[in-house]
DNA sequence: GCGGTATATGACGATGAACGCATTATGCGT
DNA sequence: ACGCATAATGCGTTCATCGTCATATACCGC
């Protein structure tokens, strides 16, 4: 038993599911994970992801306005990169998640 | 600078991405909320949420698919339970950044 | 078995977002 | 100033999901 902590306010609700919003497109996660490995501008963005380039723009400029990514200006090109660490904690903890759902689909798998 | 770990394989990020989109709707997030706070049967969480049982019930679903809630019957009710806390660790370190985003913006507005 | 209640599911309209195409804005070199 | 390249925005199409109404299913009391 442990029913623990109280009910987060209905506009907390709505931060936390817009937030999560953002994380559930393979796209924008994509693109995330592409800039945690380094920064790179647009041009690289599409080469490696194949998307249009309007498209891979506005998925960047949401997961700027959410504070994710952040751009810098070189010339004629604009260089992004990714902001902090908390997608790759959740990303963790939704792995470690994932993998223990698997383990016991084994376990019950191989015992019945 | 910290480039670190290696990207993950597209059906990680699509898996990672359905994950996050169970999260992304308030919906959910609630009724995840409310059943964190005790077990419950559906008319339960129609009285606390509002919404209607057709509704309530799919979501529902969903959930239990996932692994986030499971269901046992007791006589022509069932009632629902929260399943494990991944829920809660990953609002707890959004809430973080949230609370970090804000106060970043308050002192720039001060300091402005 | 039959009615009544609680829950799950099928069908459907409405709403919203992804995604690409075309266009516009911005900055560099000549 | 004019082309040229890169990135951002307007617009339309398409597709998924929400949310509701109606119906089907499961369980209890009589």
């Amino acid at each position: 038993m442990a029913a623990a902590g109280s009910m987060p306010s209905p506009q907390l609700l709505e931060e936390y599911s817009q937030f999560f919003r953002l994380l559930s497109e393979p796209t924008r996660l994509q693109l995330l994970c592409q800039l945690k490995q380094g920064a790179m501008d647009v041009a690289g963005l599409i080469e490696a992801t194949g998307f249009s380039q309007s498209h891979i723009s506005r998925q960047l400029g949401q997961l700027q306005r959410a504070g994710l990514v952040s751009c810098e200006r070189d010339g004629v090109r604009t260089i992004w990169s990714a902001d902090n660490d908390l997608v790759d904690d959740l990303c963790v903890l939704v792995q470690n998640r994932l993998r223990l759902r698997l383990e016991a689909q084994l376990q019950q798998l191989t015992a019945g």
